[in-house]
DNA sequence: GTCACTGCAAACATTTTGCATGCTA
DNA sequence: TAGCATGCAAAATGTTTGCAGTGAC
């Protein structure tokens, strides 16, 4: 897979993605750069987002109401545990799930089950 | 809160998303119930759908393109095993992440902390 | 110099909403 | 009969695409 471009409208998109407590959508991220004074094409903001999400270096998201979002994301398998209130994310790492997984999968005759798990609550700021 | 009342289009969405062997959307509902010469309009079958998943008889759930589907729905917690060639949707009751959510919710210092877990794999006739 | 990336606008898809009418309770 | 549900069409979102021009390599 051939990387994409270093463009600068890729840099600045790379810069504010990594500076976000929280996930972006495209609009919220092309309202962001726009507001920041970047000049750059909201066209070119889901080009991008859909690029880096395929090189592996951003996470993509649906949200609960079907908007995509995407997060810088160290790579390796995680999950998430979210603040419903000021949407804050953190990284769970330590994954227990593995076992239920292969459990389910002899039970049901399913195999290469892979899982997503999201947690969600309120954070000690919130809270 | 008020039940929704008894009409025609109502049973028709119901009977048909009873028989579904996977989740439906509101488009992929709208063209059965037209090709089964059920007359109803598009808005009735979103604002059913939405109806039935706030009155808990339907499961609301976001695909991976950002569409919604919804599936009738057994009540109590639960979580999905679906497999990712044929779309068939099998429910997993018994819930291993409490505890698991319990442990994340005092280490992170989240109060009230929900999850949501989906297992995709290949099931034994795909397979 | 080549070809990928950009910007812009138009096209698309999904979902929501306003309003007059019909039907359930 | 009162008021929720329906149908239709318009509008609001969110996202993708075509094409000409620009810039990375």
């Amino acid at each position: 897979m051939t990387p994409m471009r270093a463009t600068r409208q890729r840099e600045h998109v790379l810069e504010r993605l990594g500076q976000a407590p929280t996930p972006l959508s495209a609009q919220e991220l092309f309202v962001d750069l726009r507001a920041a004074g970047t000049p750059v094409a909201l066209a070119t903001v889901y080009r991008q987002l859909q690029g880096l999400a395929e090189e592996g270096v951003a996470d993509r998201l649906v949200r609960d109401t079907g908007e995509v979002a995407f997060r810088l994301c160290a790579s390796g398998h995680h999950h998430h545990l979210i603040c419903d209130s000021c949407g804050r994310v953190e990284e769970v790492r330590d994954c227990r799930l593995d076992r239920w997984a292969s459990h389910l999968a002899s039970e049901h005759g399913f195999r290469d089950v892979a899982h997503a798990a999201e947690f969600h609550g309120t954070c000690q700021d919130c809270g």
